[in-house]
DNA sequence: TCTTTATTATTCATATATGAAGCAAACGCC
DNA sequence: GGCGTTTGCTTCATATATGAATAATAAAGA
């Protein structure tokens, strides 16, 4: 049991490991990429579900993403209580790069696990909830 | 290789839940089942050792498991630098009743996974560093 | 011995995360 | 239309975590 645990918390270090030079953090780019995948804006609301955790998180994140350039709050027209993330050209930019850092990881990881072992070890650990 | 952050993650909080009742959280757990594991009072350094992780953070977990009446804070005579984390008589009993919640948690999930799969997973995991 | 270096803990700034409380806007219903 | 309820976001308090800077003490070396 605590093997899970101290495994997901090896595999977030490598990444915020390989993350850091290009400026960018697990959350951070876990949001810019969840954004670039959509291709439209998204409210905070889904930012939140996407990221699977509660919104004044994602206020927090969006401020320090706003702070470094990467996304734009924007106010939605139909509705004038929602706010919608918009990824700046910087955002979309640094999320490629981040991108390109994390497939090294997984990369690296897969030479790790074998083959075999690779299907037996997703299946069991997906079907923990 | 996010299932098996995700995998982590899910785990933790299943941990966090289980233990909340008691009065826990998995990072307090933690650090009194290192230091009931020891028998002795151990220095803060020693603690941040054994439970991976930066000494400023377990000057603040200190500070938490004081003011809960888990742990006291004494000087080491023999190091006037060093203070040694001592478990209280409640701290011993609440990590007790924790290691309870966790056992059920731990029954819980031996029933996700199958016997012949656990070794593969647990090969596998211990593997990532 | 006296000075330099290393170790120990704390403090501070910051990042990530949760949950409760609050405000503003939209929605439903009468 | 007006009123209560729900929804969307922010703010605040708190927990966990890191890393840099600092203070105090110990250890090593000249």
């Amino acid at each position: 049991m605590f093997s899970v645990v101290n495994a997901g918390r090896a595999v977030e270090q490598r990444l915020e490991d390989a993350l850091a030079p290009v400026g960018l953090t697990l959350a951070k780019f876990g949001m810019l990429m969840h954004l670039v995948e959509a291709g439209e804006p998204l409210s905070l609301s889904v930012c939140a579900e996407k990221m699977s955790c509660v919104r004044s998180n994602i206020t927090q994140l969006m401020d320090r993403l706003e702070a470094d350039g990467l996304v734009r709050r924007e106010v939605d027209p139909q509705d004038r209580r929602a706010v919608r993330a918009v990824v700046t050209r910087l955002g979309a930019e640094r999320q490629a790069a981040g991108a390109v850092e994390v497939a090294k990881v997984q990369t690296e990881l897969a030479q790790t696990v074998s083959g075999r072992d690779r299907g037996t070890l997703f299946r069991a650990l997906t079907a923990i909830k």
